[in-house]
Parts: structure tokens; C-alpha cells; sequence
RNA sequence: GGAGAGGUGGCCGAGCGGUCGAAGGCGCUCGCCUGCUAAGCGAGUAGGGGGUUAAAGCUCCCUCGAGGGUUCAAAUCCCUCCCUCUCCGCCA
């Protein structure tokens, strides 16, 4: 959620960070209908003041000047409650619209509306030449990888993942904790399941409600992403500025419905209802959200670096955002399979979309401010599998396994 | 699943219709004192929102787990829900 103190400071900006997204929206209805719920909420305020006052001096009356104060209350109280009914009216109006808004975007994200709008940063590693099969025939040749029996037993978009792939998830695993935890990540393996603040809090909801799994007779929800979770630990929390940053590494599985992705991906385990991840996520100083931005960056590219798979660095244009994020990176990594470059990481500097909704604030130096919250993969399962049998595969057909996993995976080559 | 206890400020903990946004303690901050990694003394110290202000400040409203209700008036009474803890049962 935006501060909605924008609209009396400086709408302009609202208005540009919107046209940025893509977003029509009258900026100039919104003002007004502030203004008109602080009016109302005013006018109520002033009712109550007097109620309490009169009703404060009951206590000292005796006889008819306390019937008469207790009949003047009695009307006061009515007038309240209407106009509370009013102000109250207004401000659902008005959050309606407000919750539903996306962040407002960095000025330094790229331009454009779609995924190809993305600037790219910069690349990094050779892909490699020649014929390669893709994770799908590669699964088949070594039996590491079951889509149709996982479409018997669940339906499409699953896997099961088998034998030396199951090893190679949780040497990814242990890798990418071992080189976080240095760098002051705390691991967590947090709940999956959660309530509706939790995704209200982080902006998956109201607006990506449609790709949450909801389980109503509980009134739970999966995430998608341990973000959700870990953002959601300190809601409520007013942290020790001294304990900035604070940052973890979670993992957990991600449970997502891709409703609208019909025909998108369908092949193999690369976009599916269920994998596992590893994820960033960091509660800073508003003055050094930037840097940390940058730091998480570092952290993927060091993670993708260490195991020598190709990639690129792409800054994602503003109307292809999230709606929490004010600036995102993704990294991209060569997929020989398809033959392009695809996301195999996303960092997002959240600003402070979500404390402002979760109530994450610290201790400054001028009274309690809201921290901000970044989040960045660290390893996601499906994907960063399959980008390392693709690219490690051998003319023979064989896999070698690359040399940062190979203390934890316990084997050279697959087949 | 059964039985019980409880949810109050950064923490502990009183209050059980008006004088309570809330005693007391701890912690923290500032000042004083003290010749020593301590003690003592004084002051301050919940969050959110609105109005006014250059700012400081002043002022009003809301919040004692959440949401409803009773009442002129609720932390205090009633209802519903959530959560935590203890015991029993079941169980990875």
C-alpha cells in the first residue's frame, strides 16, 4: 500500500508511476474523495468530542441538570453514530480503490509495459553449441524425471523428480545456504499455509488472488513464494534499528494455480503447480533499500556464477512490475533446451508497500519509521534443475554434475 | 476431539462501569550526583489517524487479542470469533 499522504503532497507523482504501468486511472477523483472522507471523519470526531464531554460531566450533575445532560449525550450520541456511519462509508470507498494500487515505481526501471521491454543489463557465460536434448528427453533417458505419471496421480503442470534429481535439489539446497548464511541469512523453513493478511500484507491480494490455492474450510491459503511468510513474521513489530538488516533465507515449497497460462510452458517441469525454493528476503533502513537491492543481485549472480550456467541480468520494465515491487531484477539463464534465455531468479525492492500494510516499523533516529522489504530467489527448483541438466549435458548423453555441487551430491556425472 | 486457564504499553504486571490510554516494576533516554565498569536522585518514555504549524508545539479522535452489542458513558458487562498455555485422548 502507498502512503496515501501522496495525494495531498504530491499527486503528480502517483500520476506518473501509474501512466508508467499502464494504469488509466483519475488521480484527480481520488484527491477529492480524501478530501471528502477527512471532511466526514473530522465531523464525526468533533460530534464525539462533545458526547464525551457531556458525558464526562454526568458523573458531577445531580437531579434535572443530569437528566438533561444525559438526554443532551443521548442525542449526541445518535448524531455519532450517523456520522461515523458516513466517515466509515467514505474510507471503505477509498481504501477500496487505495489497496488495490500498485507501488509506485523506481524512476530507474525501464520503460515499457511487457516482458520484452526489459533492459538488459548485462550477460554473462557462452552458451554452449551443438545439439542438446531438453530436461523432458533427458528425464526419460536417465529416469530422473516422471511428468505423466505425476499427471496421473495430480493432474498437469507436476512432476516427480526421482533418484539423482532429488539429490541434486537438496545439494542446491545446501549450497545456496551455505553461501548466504556468511553473509548474515538466517534459514527458515516457514509455514506454507497462512491467513489472508499475510497476502494482503505482501499485495498478493486483493490483485493475484486468482493464482493463491485457498483452502476454505480452514480459511488458509499456500504461498506461492516463502516471501509471503517471512514478511509476514515481524507484522505488528516495531524492530531495533540496530538489528538492520535483518535478512533470512527461507525455504519452502511454492504452490502456484498459473490460471491464465493455458498452453504457456507446458512442457516438463518448468512451470508447475508445485516446486521448491529458496528465498531472500530482507527488512533494511529506507537509506540503504538501494544497496541491498544491489546486494541480493550480487548474491544471485554469485549462486548462478558458482555452478557456471550462462545468464543474463534484465532490468523489468515498469508495466511489467508486480504490484508490490518498486524495481525488479531478474536473471535470466540460458536454456538449451529452448534455445533462449530464460527467468530463473527475481529481486524485488518492495520499499515500504508491504510494512506500511503489516506494520513493520524500527526505532529511528526521528521516532519509528517503516522498514523497508526486499526479496530476492536464491535457488527455484524446477527451473535451476532443469538449467543444469540442459547445460551439463555431454554428447553422449551423460550429465556432469558441476563442481560446486559435487561435495553435496555425492556423484560425478548422471549416466 | 474432550476439560480448564488466559490474552492490557518494549517487557512484566495491576485495574474489573465514569476521576483509566491505563498503578507499580523492569528496560530505555536525558540530566544531576558519585573517583570508578555499580548504586542513588530527578524528568521523560505506547501506537495509529485528523486539524493547525515553517518546525517545535498545541489540539481532537481511535486503539487494553479481533469484530459486534448493552449504556449518556466499557479495558471493565453481554455475544461471536481468533490466538496462546495446561491436562486428557489420538498421532507423524
Amino acid at each position: 500500500m502507498i502512503d496515501p499522504r501522496i495525494l495531498r503532497t504530491e499527486p503528480s507523482t502517483l500520476e506518473e508511476s501509474l501512466r508508467r504501468r499502464g494504469i488509466d486511472l483519475d488521480v484527480t477523483s481520488l484527491v477529492a474523495l480524501d478530501e471528502r472522507r477527512r471532511v466526514e471523519r473530522m465531523r464525526a470526531e468533533e460530534i464525539r468530542a462533545e458526547q464525551k464531554n457531556v458525558g464526562k460531566s454526568v458523573s458531577k450533575l445531580q437531579g434535572d441538570e443530569r437528566q438533561a445532560a444525559i438526554a443532551r449525550a443521548g442525542e449526541l450520541s445518535t448524531a455519532y453514530k450517523e456520522a461515523l456511519a458516513a466517515a466509515d462509508a467514505s474510507d471503505a470507498e477509498f481504501n477500496e480503490i487505495w489497496v488495490a494500487l500498485p507501488n509506485l515505481v523506481d524512476e530507474t526501471a525501464a520503460d515499457g509495459t511487457e516482458e520484452e521491454d526489459a533492459e538488459t543489463l548485462r550477460v554473462w557465460g557462452e552458451p554452449g553449441e551443438g545439439d542438446f536434448l531438453d530436461h523432458v528427453e533427458l528425464g526419460e533417458k536417465h529416469g530422473f524425471l516422471d511428468i505423466e505419471r505425476a499427471a496421473k496421480v495430480s493432474g498437469s503442470r507436476f512432476g516427480f523428480l526421482l533418484g539423482p534429481l532429488v539429490r541434486l535439489e537438496f545439494a542446491l539446497v545446501n549450497y545456496a545456504l551455505d553461501r548466504l548464511e556468511p553473509h548474515g541469512f538466517t534459514p527458515v523453513v516457514p509455514p506454507v499455509l497462512v491467513r489472508d493478511h499475510a497476502l494482503y500484507g505482501t499485495g498478493f491480494f486483493p490483485g493475484d488472488a486468482d493464482q493463491v490455492y485457498s483452502l476454505p474450510a480452514d480459511d488458509l491459503y499456500l504461498v506461492g513464494t516463502s516471501e509471503v511468510s517471512l514478511a509476514a513474521m515481524h507484522a505488528d513489530e516495531i524492530l531495533d534499528q540496530d538489528s538492520l538488516p535483518l535478512r533470512y533465507a527461507g525455504f519452502s515449497t511454492c504452490f502456484r494455480r498459473e490460471s491464465g497460462t493455458y498452453g504457456k510452458d507446458t512442457r516438463g517441469i518448468f512451470r508447475v503447480h508445485q516446486f521448491d525454493k529458496v528465498e531472500m528476503f530482507a527488512f533494511v533502513h529506507p537509506d540503504t533499500a538501494q544497496d541491498e537491492h544491489d546486494f541480493l543481485l550480487a548474491r544471485e549472480e554469485e549462486l548462478v556464477q558458482g555452478l557456471g550456467i550462462p545468464y543474463r541480468v534484465m532490468n523489468i520494465a515498469a508495466g511489467d512490475l508486480g504490484s508490490s515491487a518498486a524495481k525488479k531484477y531478474d536473471i535470466e539463464a540460458w536454456f538449451p533446451g529452448q534455445g533462449r534465455y530464460r527467468e530463473i531468479t527475481s529481486t524485488s525492492n518492495t520499499t515500504d508497500f508491504q510494512s506500511r500494510r503489516l506494520k513493520i516499523r524500527f526505532r529511528g533516529d526521528e521516532g519509528n519509521q517503516l522498514v523497508y522489504t526486499l526479496n530476492g530467489t536464491a535457488i527455484a527448483m524446477g527451473r535451476w534443475l532443469i538449467s543444469i541438466v540442459e547445460n551439463y549435458q555431454q554428447p553422449d548423453g551423460s550429465i556432469v554434475v558441476p563442481e560446486a555441487l559435487r561435495p553435496y551430491v555425492g556423484f560425478d556425472t548422471i549416466g
